[in-house]
DNA sequence: TATGAATGAGTCTTCATTCAT
DNA sequence: CATGAATGAAGACTCATTCAT
């Protein structure tokens, strides 16, 4: 990932005065959709409240998106694009499988915290994946990609022999699963419950079961 | 839930046939929203198509809701009083806390699998919730009604000495955020796992880190 | 002609009320899109003009027609429709040939003086024929029921011997493009010249051309 | 024509560089305006189709042209001069008055070939010209033209003896008429029937009907 | 001169809701 | 109670034109 960065970094200062306009553009309109459609959701969103928002005309936005949905689909890929950057971060690190699950589990709630504003976003996207084809596969990569570092981790704790000798696939679906499940109870209750808390007893209940047992 | 429903036939046999008509009416309406919400969302989906599913007219719609809205909400209610009414007839169960909870979780199997159809209308809920007071609210009670099924559970156990000595209330929201994430990610990838291996384990991983431990 | 126009009487007295009332606003909105068009031309022409015009509600005409472009195709049928009713009603013609290629040619002379308001309509509806397919095609079909007929009298008149031996077919071309264009410079320059001459020489030149020679 | 046309090379010669590149910049749009108007008439043709035809940018066209509508207007000039030009060859042309009239419909008949991909062109401006004061006068001065040339061809005609003694006002009219209906009958209908043959018969049949009878 | 990003008034169309019958 | 034609405010999008660079 800073790899990456550091490419995608110099790669900004290459590009021409032009294009790096329209990329300030696109994530200006972006930055406007983030904002009005998490607090009003795509339906309720009027073109004219991202013109408001993004400081640019009606026209401007249109020029660099043909419609509200492009919109929607940008937004979504950049919200998808950081997240799974975000993931990556973690695939160098080295340490213990327990270590490197509660780095994970920490980035992830880190993640949460951090991308607060765009969990209801999140739920339009998932509430869309069931008409849209494209959001569904996306959504599929991405939870892919999350199960398949997980299931690397807990692999590697295996062959550690720090867990038992558990099915790393359903493993690692339980650990994805209950933080999604989680979030989701927080986002419908967030003062119902401190989220640290919600979210450590469940994690080392999951760790507890599959840390290898003294025999 | 058996008993509420004759509670409810004998209701129905009392009112007057101008009352049973009326709440066929809304049912017919409700049935013919469940269908058409679920296959196109709130917004996408139209009166007329509410007109053509249900086979009433545009009036009669009327007549019983005053608005596209309302039939959201009270859809909203039906589902959620189905759900609060299949959750309930697991309070009477009687049997070891970890036979009542693997009834409830079966229970809560069985459950998203019948209502496999409504998930999506689900996440259109629980999009709204961030925007919506009165939905926040409903889908709060919802859980909160779960979640004391399952600390009662789960205190249940840990008197009878079958449970270790756990926060009941932090593991009450381990097994239901678990539940909703893992329906979340079989939403998204229904074909990706089954459903049954996707459930089972995770339980068990949990339970197991609950179990009273040999000492 | 007449005994259709008889049968489409009786239809309209069998019609239900609704589908009366269906027929007459449809005629309603054409008769406004005929004003309206003719007037400003199919693209500066607003749908609000037709409101307007119409006093019908924007609903209302959308009720009935699903878009403008609709509302162009149906008032080209309407047009269309007339005028071939127009030329049938001169099919059932007796009389010497010359009387009733006359007959035809005034027939089209008065056509065109009562659709004088339409003529605009109807350049605009040929310069569309280029980008139309469905708009040249049902051109076409006009103008071969136009040539039908005409080669019907010029066959009568040469089998009777009134004619001479031509060719039918462009003679008919000859009166139809002679009339089209006469029409069409009367409608460049209406006050240049008087529509009666403007018609009766040319005609009569082309008589004259085919009348049988005494030998 | 011709003397017209090294009259306007010596111009072109006269001219500073800088008006040089002003003309041929001007030539350059309304090429690109002939080929994107005719293709798609002049309400759906964009300006940015009009730059992609170019190969200028929207603004070094509105440079050179303040409008749309000053696009239209001069792409109208540039065909009617041109067609202007083409009738104006025959003017001086020698031989009997049937030899001119068949050159000059000759020269019709080819220039009508020749802007085959003008006619549809030529109907939007028609279609114009009912709204379009401007329009109309020079289309009628356009046909004023062609009436006068051939008033005067009749007129030798008659004068030498070739032809009876008709009017030589309606005589005009009856051909022009003729050309352009046939015109319109090709444009809906190409394939329909040869252009020659199209073209010769109805010429023939006016020739015949005013050629000098023997006595 | 030339560019093309930006403007925003103007359009068609939609669709929840109403109401005369 | 029921119907479905009618309403009209509202919204996404267009596109001729402008203007800073």
């Amino acid at each position: 990932m800073f790899g990456y960065k550091v490419i995608a970094d110099r790669l900004v200062s290459l590009v021409s005065p032009k294009e790096k306009l329209e990329q300030e553009r696109r994530q200006q309109i972006l930055d406007a959709a983030e904002t009005v459609f998490s607090k009003q959701g795509f339906n309720d969103a009027r073109m004219d409240d991202l013109v408001a928002e993004s400081g640019l005309s009606k026209g401007a936005i249109y020029w660099y998106y043909k419609s509200k949905d492009a919109i929607i689909m940008a937004l979504f890929d950049r919200v998808f694009l950081t997240e799974m950057k975000a993931a990556e971060a973690i695939i160098d690190a080295d340490g213990t499988a327990e270590e490197n699950l509660r780095i994970f589990s920490q980035a992830a709630v880190a993640d949460i915290r951090h991308f607060e504003r765009l969990m209801s976003l999140g739920y339009e996207f998932i509430a869309l994946a069931s008409r849209r084809e494209e959001v569904r596969e996306k959504l599929q990569g991405y939870y892919k990609m999350y199960r398949e570092i997980l299931i690397r981790i807990i692999e590697q704790g295996i062959t550690e022999e720090e867990f038992d000798n558990v099915d790393p696939q359903n493993t690692a679906m339980a650990f994805i699963g209950l933080y999604e499940g989680i979030a989701l109870l927080w986002f419908i209750d967030p003062l119902g419950l401190e989220w640290d808390k919600l979210t450590e007893t469940p994690f080392d209940m999951l760790l507890d079961s599959i840390r290898k047992k003294e025999s």
